[in-house]
DNA sequence: CTCAGTTTTCAGACATTCCTGAAAGTAGAG
DNA sequence: CTCTACTTTCAGGAATGTCTGAAAACTGAG
């Protein structure tokens, strides 16, 4: 691997996560050395830092391309294909969770709707479906607030992080000045914000 | 597969699922047999239900336990092992969420933290350094976020995640309260927010 | 202690995934 | 059209991961 040692250091390390999060090692190791690149590299670059085969590369940069983790941006007076990542590293962060949404849990919640519409047979399967609801409502849920978090632009997004579970005092806050009859959806919390 | 074509359906996905997440299919396959049980399932139902073999199962349970993701109960007056999942589903996500926390995210922090203390042999791992450092600060940023809100009681996370976005409206609000001249004598979070 | 019922371990068969070199494909320049 | 520089595809060997049966280890009862 023909990188500077910090380099390598990140880079093997990304690899190995990748390979926990469902990509292979090298298209980690080939999505790490695009991270931290000063400019865009084409595949031989990768092929020399790596020390991988050519092949490898292109098939590498073909699954991240479908990722939509990697641009390929052209150089001008150089035929070759050059890569980058954004710059922006909330963009990253957008595009990763939007592609595991389309590919795993949009299937999931499919296949849990599909399941939940069917007439179960017997206990078993009115058990079975009971407790898939209950999954399917949490992803609906999540999937629900990730889909508004979304929108907000990265300042804001900052934040409302920054201020974590600071956000419900504020609800409670809210409460009491609007004093709202009763809560959303599922169930209330206890009908008055007791607090003091 | 000895089970309900209902309950056949969800065990096959999820086993899917998991291959994708980092845990063989098997394993998989086993959580969610206990996820949709009535009752706490012992090694040799799962043998049964799962047509894999004995040994199988005891490795993949292992794993599972090592995730504390199951949950083993005494069954009186058998010496056989019993295994069950938590009713409640927030709680299985909790654990989840913490065991790869405590898996991938923490060792990728302090090798982050490492790589940053070093200093920068040429300009290349300077500008590395500089990246690595943007996704120092997501990561925590997250984690810190997820810590926060993780002691929420669930009701709470409930009603918060129900917001959505619209929380960054409540933020104005407060925003506007607060900023209200001479009113400022109470606790303002630390940080003014600027950037409207 | 022994025994029977149970769980765990582990070598190696089996299966899947990954990686490579060779060959085929593609596209701009001349 | 041909040449050249580059990219992609793909068969099959290498590496890794998974699963099994047999054997060992454990554990409470007698």
């Amino acid at each position: 691997m023909n990188l500077p040692p910090l380099c390598e250091a990140f880079v093997l390390h990304f690899g190995e996560m990748g390979s926990r999060w469902g990509v292979n090692r090298t298209v980690g190791q080939i999505y790490a050395v695009l991270f931290i690149a000063e400019t865009a590299l084409c595949a031989d670059d990768l092929v020399d830092r790596l020390g991988i085969s050519r092949s490898n590369v292109s098939m590498g940069l073909k699954e991240l391309q479908s990722w939509n983790l990697v641009r390929q941006r052209p150089v001008a007076g150089d035929r070759r294909d050059f890569f980058t990542t954004p710059d922006d590293i909330y963009s990253i962060v957008r595009t990763l969770v939007n592609e595991r949404k389309k590919r795993e849990i949009d299937p999931t919640l499919s296949m849990l709707r599909e399941l939940l519409m069917q007439t179960p047979a017997n206990a078993q399967e009115e058990h079975a479906q009971s407790r898939l609801k209950d999954m399917h409502e949490l992803i609906e849920l999540l999937t629900a607030w990730y889909a508004d978090i979304e929108k907000l632009e990265t300042d804001r997004l900052i934040q409302l992080l920054s201020l974590g579970s600071k956000v419900a005092r504020i609800l409670e806050v809210k409460d009491r000045i609007f004093a709202l009859p009763g809560g959303k959806g599922r169930q209330t919390p206890s009908s008055t914000p007791n607090r003091g």
